[in-house]
RNA sequence: GGCCCCGUAGCUCAACCGGAUAGAGCAUCCGCCUUCUAAGCGGACGGUUGCAGGUUCGAGUCCUGCCGGGGUCGCCA
């Protein structure tokens, strides 16, 4: 089933062919000015270089042969040579049932699926979820959504930040923080082999110690002195380092660090919707590092460089300086990139993926293709089979990264909270209260809340930063998720009021302005998803889905469902079921849900 | 300093391979609830697309230079 727009492209095609040009110039386009036509074909006006003719000329020639087709109502040329085509109602209506009739609502699927392995989110242990996390991994779980509706198999992973240095910071400041603690930690890494009742009191004691509101007090604390005390510092390398090798009582503790996180995080990232099918953590790479070092080493890729092993990078065609991936500093650890190298070699040989995408932030892109280049060298990947997927910061009024008032990060939670609450009021407001139980209540207003503060976020073009606008993400009016889910909810109502007058769906016949303007809006839906795939741009949907909820409206305004004569009646709720379904579809390709009512 | 990204309405953002009169939302002002949810609809106001050149029949979009902002430039992640 092809849309109305390509069906057009290819009557233009041949039209073009038959006068011995390029076909690709029949190229198809919504009009520019809707006050003339429904779509466009600008070919005439490129072919007039090539075949050195009067552009016009070729536009009228090219017109007269789209004019016998029965998708066209009406055909002309305007300005220096625009081809200005108007849908025929039947070919409208034809394809508003064909849309109808199709669960995808035209929207196409992938003739050969790939395993696509998306990266995102990138959470930390110890370190709460701030609004700088929001676009990582919204940005990322729409990638994965429209990957996996496509037909790709698709595998979302958290990548979760549990190794490392911070870790051995963390296991300091805890010691220090609780004697007991201390205690327990010594005697596990000095014991030869830790028996099984041991190993159970440190988890008890562990866990009745150390909650996640110490992780949160302890590592930022902790952060901060090792910056200022090399001593300090010092002692969480060693702790680091021990940690690595594989000390009993860093194990346990590390686990209690990472199990706490995890929970918490999940239960955040649940409440955006966002779930990831994979927390393959850092520390699941480290035994990789120690033999591919040495691979990397007998292949002649790695060398020792100012006291380091360095991978080049560079190639002769750079324009810029790209410097040498360190797989291993001059002290002896394991870099950032060296646990990128290794994961991955980790994902290809668990899940051999067709692509990687890698969601992070756009600083990163000179870190990505150094380990990119790196892994292509050592035939860990193919080229263009890794790719990052940069998105700008979300900056506050001064230009540089969001800070609240008070200098210090707003948490992701906090957001959430505020978007709540400010979703309770308005649904009380609209008298919901009472008419849903407590739980369908909360239920519903968090959809709302979320719906806010994914849209104002995914709207927004992913790879140019924004000022970050607390109200913004806290608006329900205007271009808004809410105002999505309010063009959704008001259908569902319409469908439900008509269900128990009888009214039934279809079949769809195209007659007023606002409906051809719905039909033609339906029929887009294929080329968003294209180019929001083609470009990981999940603001392609959000901008179809708006427009599409904007058309809804208009046409809600202007036409009557349920007290029209029934044929009107049963098209027009076809139509309304048929632009429901769409908009459910896109708004979960950006991760939101419409309730039954708000 | 080298390299990369950005500069569009008072504010926040769009703009499909270079196409017509550069679009939305917010804010401001004016209308519309005896009919299906007014979180809505209609209208008005608002622009030298940072500046200067160039390529082209045609430039927000491509090229050059300049101005302004951000990022990044070997041992943090």
């Amino acid at each position: 089933m092809s849309d109305l727009k390509s069906a057009l492209g290819q009557a233009a095609a041949s039209a073009f062919s038959a006068l011995g040009l390029d076909p690709a110039l029949g190229r198809v386009t919504l009009s520019d000015r809707p006050d003339l036509a429904d779509f466009q074909c600008n070919g005439a006006l490129a072919a007039a270089r090539t075949a050195k003719r009067n552009p016009r000329e070729i536009a009228a020639e090219i017109a007269q042969r789209l004019g016998g087709s029965p998708l066209v109502a009406a055909v002309e040329v305007a300005g220096p040579g625009f081809i200005n085509l108007k849908a025929s109602s039947t070919a409208l209506s034809a394809r508003a049932n064909a849309l109808f009739a199709d669960p995808r609502t035209g929207a196409p699927m992938r003739a050969t699926p790939r395993r696509v392995l998306i990266d995102y989110g990138g959470p930390n242990v110890a370190k709460e979820m701030h609004v700088g996390h929001l676009r990582a991994s919204i940005i990322g779980e729409s990638v994965k959504r429209l990957h996996r509706f496509l037909g790709d198999d698709t595998l979302g992973d958290a990548h979760f930040g549990d190794w490392g240095f911070q870790m051995g910071l963390l296991i300091t400041a805890c010691a220090e923080a609780d004697s007991k603690v201390a205690a327990t930690l010594e005697a596990l890494n000095s014991a030869p082999e830790p028996s099984e009742p041991e190993i159970e009191a440190a988890i008890a004691l562990f866990a009745a110690h150390i909650h996640l509101e110490d992780l949160d007090r302890l590592y930022p604390a902790a952060a901060a002195r090792a910056k200022a005390e090399t001593d300090y510092r010092d002692r969480a390398r060693r702790a680091t380092a021990e940690l690595q090798s594989g000390a009993a009582g860093y194990r346990l503790i590390w686990r209690h660090f990472a199990g706490l996180t995890r929970a918490a995080l999940e239960r955040d990232f649940r409440a955006l919707g966002i779930v990831f099918d994979l927390w393959r953590g850092e520390s699941d790479v480290n035994d990789l590092i120690g033999p591919m070092v040495e691979e990397l080493k007998a292949k002649g890729l790695a060398f020792e460089d100012q006291g380091a092993l360095i991978i080049r990078v560079a190639r002769n065609d750079d324009k810029r300086e790209l410097p040498p991936l360190i797989v291993v500093s001059s002290e002896g650890s394991a870099m950032y990139g060296t646990t990128d190298l290794a994961t991955v070699l980790d994902r290809k040989r668990l899940y051999e993926p067709d692509l990687v995408i890698y969601v992070v932030d756009q600083r990163q892109s000179d870190h990505f293709e150094q380990v990119f280049r790196a892994a292509e060298l050592a035939g860990y990947a193919a080229p263009g089979q890794l790719v990052h997927v940069g998105f700008g910061t979300m900056n506050g009024v001064d230009g540089k990264p969001f800070k609240t008032r008070e200098g210090g990060v707003l948490k992701l939670r906090d957001l959430i909270e505020l978007g709540l609450a400010k979703s309770r009021e308005r649904l009380a407001e609209a008298g919901l209260g009472g008419e849903l139980d407590p739980e369908a209540f909360e239920a519903t207003a968090l959809k709302v809340a979320v719906a806010a503060i994914k849209f104002a976020d995914l709207a927004n073009f992913r790879g140019t930063s924004y000022v970050f606008d607390l109200d913004r993400f806290s608006s329900f009016e205007g271009k808004t998720g809410p105002y999505l889910l309010y063009q959704a909810v008001r259908i569902k109502s319409l469908l439900r009021r008509a269900a128990e007058d009888g009214g039934s769906l279809g079949p769809i016949a195209v007659a007023e302005p606002q409906e051809r303007e719905l039909v033609i809006l339906l029929d887009a839906f294929p080329s968003a998803v294209e180019e929001a795939e083609s470009k990981s741009a999940p603001n392609a949907i959000a901008e179809h889905v708006y427009r599409l909820a904007q058309a809804f409206a208009r046409f809600y305004a202007a036409c009557p469902v349920l007290s029209a004569r029934p044929d009107e009646r049963d098209s027009r709720l076809a139509l309304a079921a048929l632009t429901l379904r769409q908009m459910e579809i896109a708004l979960d390709l950006l991760g939101l849900e419409a309730p039954e009512r708000m």
